[in-house]
RNA sequence: CAAGCAGGCCGGGCGGUCGCGCCCUGAGCAUCCUCAGGGUGAGGAAAGUCCGGACUCCGCAGAGCACGGUGCUGGCUAACGGCCAGGCGGGGCGACCCGACGGAUAGGGCCACAGAAACAUACCGCCUGAAUCAUUUCAGGUAAGGGUGAAAAGGUGGUGUAAGAGACCACCGGCGGGGCUGGUGACAGUCCCGGCCAGGCAACCCCCACCGGGAGCAAGGCCAAGCAGGAGGGAGCGCCUGCGGGCGCAGGGAGCUGCUCGUGCCCUUUGACCUCCGGGUAGGCCGCAUGAGGCGCACGGUAACGUGCGUCCCAGAUAGAUGACCGCCACCCCAUCCAGGGGGACAGAAUCCGGCUUACAGGCCUGCUUGGGUG
RNA sequence: GCCCCCAUCGUCUAGAGGCCUAGGACACCGCCCUUUCAAGGCGGCGACAGGGAUUCGAAUUCCCUUGGGGGCA
């Protein structure tokens, strides 16, 4: 992922963690907050308690991936931080993005998939 | 073959599809954004931050004190609390391993409880004398035996004695002093003398020798929005007033793409605006990777290591790059008749190096020891 | 990243080599008191972060590990 589309200062992660709207399932929390721009950004955070150091790079590695791998489908104009908790020392990488999924579709940030009827249904009667 | 000891090394390999950091080249006005091509991208401990340096800033005439560290000897090294070699002590049948290993007659302090006594003595004893019908008591001698304790003035045999005792003698062991021999030295060997004058703790203070100025790359340097600060320039009259200010005219200023018009806004001495200055926050850039560098060969040295020649360039992020999915092979485990199933330790660069310490699945190589077997 | 500090019952703490089988307060449990509760009294339960070293002897001294906390732009 390129440098633009992730979040890089301090002050930023603040913001979004303070003034966003968040969501959580075990492993993940996601905290969202439109920011204005034609696209998204991202950012990971995993403190210390999570594990040591190679356990935290593996799982900030792992959420990147899940979250790069679905980029195109991810709603522009949002700034996201997910904070990745305990349990994720453990995660595989297909349970990280089943987590990463899970928690963009229940904050809505997931642009409808034109096989997906479910959604488009959704989105209708949003509009209505 | 089994058990073990020492040293060194590895820490899966190849390929495919998506993706990331840094560097170089080219293109798009472009160190910064985009695209294309090429190169490169975690460890033996990157870890703990326990030592030592380099580097940077601060301090500094010199010396001493304080404080801290190290502590057998010689060497290696930029330096070290590291390494090599040796000595001594201890452990192991052995290969080998382990040792904070200076000083306790420089001084101070402590040694609980128990025990008579913890560094100087006598509880039970033993012996002599006196008193006493006797039990026993008193005075003196003694340190062999008993008991206490972690620790109590060397061991064996004899002479000696009232009983004993290094009181004396022989041998052994230890201590102190001196000489000789070997060794750079620690030390070892040997001879003579002394007198058994006799504990332990210095990871208690201390003494001796040597070493150390303080902080740390978030060091430090450069650029520098904004908000304040300083210097200079800077355009006025009238009326009203409840003295805060307001209104009119005139003028000035910055803005609205360059000019003009127009339009609001701000200001005219409690100063709009313009110019300059120093310090410096956010932020950015440098520091930042060619180095006490790796590899190979030769020479010197028992070795650590050094010297010379050749050759190679080998991470550099800043919410922090080395990831995801898959195939084949190798390894290990389960099942072993096949099919098959499962697993991959400890751990992630952050200024850089030399060490130490701690963690670690599994595997490879070399040398050596002990025991057994076979030829 | 660099540099420091701390660790004792459930909680807050005392302890400076032997007097420690570790003391105190609050909490908890039981009994007494009270019609009952509180307060009070008596008794009980309960800890030296882990490992090694020095020492006759370690909560205390030294080393390593683990877990907390703080400072530096």
């Amino acid at each position: 992922m390129k440098k633009v589309y992730r979040l890089r200062k301090n002050e930023q992660f603040h913001t979004v963690r303070s003034k966003g709207r968040s969501w959580a399932n075990r492993w993940l929390v996601l905290c969202a907050l439109p920011n204005d721009l034609p696209y998204s950004r991202f950012g990971f955070t995993v403190s210390r308690r999570v594990g040591s150091a190679v356990v935290r790079n593996r799982a900030r590695r792992l959420l990147r991936e899940a979250v790069r791998l679905r980029r195109e489908t991810i709603a522009p104009g949002w700034d996201l931080v997910f904070v990745a908790r305990a349990p994720m020392k453990e995660a595989a990488f297909h349970e990280v993005d089943r987590a990463v999924e899970q928690l963009l579709r229940r904050a809505r940030l997931l642009l409808p998939d034109p096989d997906d009827e479910e959604s488009q249904e959704r989105v209708k009667k949003d509009e209505e």
